[in-house]
RNA sequence: UGGGGCGUGGCCAAGCGGUUAAGGCACCGGGUUUUGAUCCCGGCAUUCCCAGGUUCGAAUCCUGGCGCCCCAGCCA
């Protein structure tokens, strides 16, 4: 497997540069999720740069968990986060952490703060606050409280931690400079009271919670992060980090970088509306197969090695990207290629009889499981007189260049015989529903004499095919960029991103087939059995079509 | 008339003063093929947002424009 696309990117320029100038001697990176929600695919861009870069450069990433806003989050989302890291090929070996674990810490670090005079209790509300923060083109006014002396702070600080004040009755704040034009050092919010609330790791042992922006950067240097990667909206952040760092006594300075998030056509990776998808009941759950979540690409049959692929090949940047879906369905075609075992299913069944059954026709044929891997050996594909072939395999009146079967016309049975279709009978509604065909029974594994038929189509024996329910997942959005035209993001919802077909036939092999096993359905698509799947009605999830040269070419005609 | 970023083919992305401007996806040919798949071979930016300037030489440096994204949560 070579992949000529470059391995490097500008981070790791800077990090190759922070080693050679010897200011660190290991590299310690870590992906620091919230846990208030399932983790999606732009989160997997985040896991593989960061696990990535600690594995290329012999250091550790850990693992921790940005909670410290117990309004949002849980414990299911803890777990299904930690699994899915996991199932994306990842390993944080004893290096997992919460942020909580440092509240006592972080609390003592508030007091330093204090102590220093550079931070202070602020008694102001929520909207006074925004007020004196001044706007974007104006700066802001310095609170009333921000002049409170040394002792005061730590008294209120103190009264605060106890519980003596309701929520948003005071704040800690930093004191730093409420005319700076970078908003974000406007004197702002380190610690605020939150009661009532049952924080999933610490229960209701605090009702004073620190800020992501406080938080973070301590974190960071408690853990000996030397590189602190984020998405690009924090780059404003920066320098509140930086002074976070440099006024509290940590061990470390690690240094923040920003890269731009993974934005894919057709889809949405916003928290809050998946978290509206999921509550909405608009989805069925976070693992649907419509959903960009990892858990939802799983239950659709992607690997996780499609998915590592996939976040190398989009590369590292800071600029803003949309990558096409085809770049995400080709590093899943490319895996699955080399690894489905390939099977027939029938997913709109048309009876074919063939009228001249050879007395030497075997009842079973043995079948590669593969084209051209030997090691995925073969098996028995039952054969008969009766069979089931594809409604779109047949036309009456045949679209130009169509190379499969049509009234008095010839076409190769995958892995059997070429078959000439001598009679169509057709049901009330004029539409096809049984061919009467006659096989050429020296074609067995051998070419035609003195012609060539051009079309190969799957079927599946009558008598022993398996009846299977196929779902076909398409994209959820029928938008690029859903909701960008500033409407709600419901209006641009896809109705039909999922078909559920009944009725259709899958060969007897399959019917024993475990959840989550993979499959190439020839000429249809890349499967996998869905964990609903019973043994005797198997329920298979379409994970992505076959390239489709014919199709393409119909819809140009069209 | 605030601050911080970003602009290389349809999409992603290398490039860091001298290269014929990588590579992948997509697309367009051609070959192999009992999957219209896979695989193989070939094509696909005289030009890097625009305009000036510096230089023997500029996608790379300078100046000025233009366009797009982010920031006014006691969210992360």
């Amino acid at each position: 497997m070579s992949d000529a696309t470059p391995r490097t990117n500008f981070i790791r320029q800077i990090i190759d540069d922070d080693l050679a100038q010897g200011r660190h001697r290991a590299v310690r990176t870590r992906f620091p999720p919230e846990p208030n929600g399932y983790l999606h695919i732009g989160h997997a861009k985040s896991i593989v740069l960061n696990f990535g870069i600690a594995q290329d450069y012999g250091g550790i990433c850990n693992l921790r968990f940005d909670d410290t806003n117990p309004h949002k989050e849980n414990v299911e989302f803890v777990d299904s986060i930690r699994a899915d890291v996991r199932w994306l090929g990842y390993d944080w070996g004893e290096c997992q952490y919460f942020a909580s674990d440092y509240f006592e810490r972080l609390y003592g670090f508030g007091v330093e703060l204090i102590e220093k005079g550079l931070a202070y209790v602020c008694d102001l509300d929520a909207e006074e606050t925004r007020a004196y923060r001044g706007t974007l083109t104006e700066p802001g006014r310095d609170s009333p409280y921000r002049t409170r002396g040394v002792e005061e702070n730590l008294d209120l600080f103190r009264r605060m931690r106890a519980g003596e004040f309701p929520d948003g009755a005071r704040t800690l704040r930093a004191r730093i400079d409420m005319a700076s034009p970078n908003i974000n050092l406007r004197d702002p919010v380190l610690y605020r009271i939150r009661h009532g609330v049952i924080h999933h790791q610490t229960g209701s042992e605090w009702c004073l919670y620190p800020t992501y922006d406080y938080t973070h950067p301590i974190s960071d240097a408690l853990e000996g992060i030397t590189h602190s990667l984020c998405t690009l909206e924090f780059e404003d952040h920066r320098p509140l980090y930086d002074w976070c760092v440099q006024n509290v006594s940590v061990p470390c300075q690690p240094r923040q970088i920003e890269f731009s998030r993974l934005n894919l056509e057709y889809t949405v990776m916003s928290k809050r509306l998946l978290t509206q998808l999921v509550e909405e009941g608009i989805v069925n759950s976070w693992d649907d197969p419509r959903m960009p979540t990892l858990a939802g690409l799983r239950r659709r049959g992607f690997t996780p090695g499609s998915i590592r692929t996939f976040c190398e090949r989009i590369g590292v940047t800071k600029s803003d990207n949309l990558v096409e879906m085809g770049l995400l369905e080709s590093t899943i075609r490319e895996d699955l290629d080399a690894a489905a075992p390939r099977a027939m299913a029938v997913l709109h069944p048309l009876k074919v009889v063939i009228t001249n059954m050879p007395d030497d026709a075997p009842a079973s044929i043995e079948v590669r499981n593969h084209p051209k891997l030997d090691d995925m050996g073969t098996r028995e594909l039952p054969f008969g007189a009766e069979l089931f072939i594809d409604r779109a395999d047949f036309a009456e009146e045949p679209p130009k260049g169509f190379k499969r079967l049509i009234p008095g016309g010839e076409v190769r049975l995958r892995n059997a015989y070429v078959i000439r279709c001598d009679e169509v009978i057709k049901g009330g509604d004029g539409e096809p529903v049984e061919l009467r065909c006659s096989v050429d029974p020296d074609t067995l594994g051998k070419k035609p004499e003195g012609r060539k038929v051009k079309g190969v189509v799957h079927w599946v024996s009558a008598a022993q095919g398996v009846p299977a329910q196929v779902r076909l997942y398409d994209r959820l959005f029928d938008v690029p960029q859903p909701g960008a035209g500033g409407g709600d993001f419901r209006d641009d919802l896809n109705a039909e991103s999922l078909r559920t077909l009944t009725g259709c036939v899958v060969e007897p092999s399959l019917g024993s087939a475990e959840p989550g096993a993979r499959f190439q359905f020839e000429r249809e698509g890349y499967f996998v059995v869905d964990p609903d799947s019973a043994p005797d009605a198997p329920v298979f999830n379409r994970t992505v079509t076959l390239k489709d040269t014919w199709g393409k070419q119909q819809t140009k005609r069209g």
